[in-house]
DNA sequence: GAAATATGAATGAACG
DNA sequence: CGTTCATTCATATTTC
């Protein structure tokens, strides 16, 4: 079974939960997670608890900047609230002008005993798409349903968002 | 340039760490890591992120040689006496099931050049690990605030009223 | 020099 | 919510 065990976001999920991130505040309310969890999937392969838990974590890797060196950037000290304005962070970073990379070896499997020195390797796996998606209304259901699926998150439906526009 | 893109202990900062970590300092705190930190920069440059990263690993890697990954084949390479009696509690045990992903999204045609004119594919291609590492090398890990690119990302109106403006 | 390995760094998931 | 564990990725190092 060599499924993955970890998910892992698509970029275009990424790019979709960064940007709620960034226009969000805090922890998203359940409502909230599992529409976007619906709209996540149709990017890609996702739960509520992978949205859920990814907000966790970018939140509080957001706040990492005087309580601990947790995991992120070096250190900074700095009183500044970067929740909103992490923008400047740069974490993804690639070094300068060294992305010339090799042709790209399309198989990483390192526990395969077998010696696949493919000699070709002509790199053909690069389709990258547009980053434009149709994503279009969230939908915007009025489905007051109350899955368990990720069980008592304790997540706070205080500001329901649909009630207040 | 062409610098340490990645911190490597010097054999002098190792030593102090190992013997930090052999005192049964299985999770330093913050402030010993800062500490940690200190005394680790008078003999190399070196950042309070790596002495943390450094015990992690340090800790996970310590972890794995105990109990053994027995990854497909017996792949057993024990041997080690490194590993001392430090810390073999129970390890978080992860029932796994919830998120596995039905595989059939997985196969994605990287060549894409076939006939396939389907309007969206998006995500069409991201989900091998492969890719991903060939898109950091390239720099293709999308902007997480760019506006036009997100563009119509359909934040949906509803959301949008976090975007107090 | 390429492959295999070691290991630092990033991050999803879970715990308290 | 903050912290920690576990897994993966990328690169430095070693080996052949």
């Amino acid at each position: 079974m060599t499924a993955r065990q970890r998910w892992t976001p698509t970029p275009l999920q990424l790019q979709i939960l960064e940007r709620l991130f960034d226009q969000g505040i805090g922890t998203p309310s359940r409502q909230k997670i599992k529409d976007i969890t619906k709209e996540l999937s149709q990017h890609g392969q996702i739960a509520e608890q992978n949205a859920y838990n990814w907000f966790q974590n970018r939140r509080a890797r957001s706040m990492r900047k005087q309580h601990g060196v947790g995991v992120g950037s070096s250190n900074n000290k700095n009183g500044e609230s970067e929740v909103e304005t992490e923008t400047l962070n740069e974490k993804r970073k690639r070094p300068d002008g060294l992305l010339a990379l090799p042709d790209g070896n399309n198989n990483n499997n390192l526990i395969g005993t077998t010696t696949t020195t493919s000699p070709r390797h002509e790199e053909l796996c690069f389709q990258c798409p547009e980053m434009r998606s149709n994503l279009h209304l969230l939908g915007v259901h009025s489905d007051p349903r109350d899955e368990h699926l990720v069980g008592n998150l304790g997540l706070s439906d205080s500001y329901n968002l649909y009630d207040h526009v």
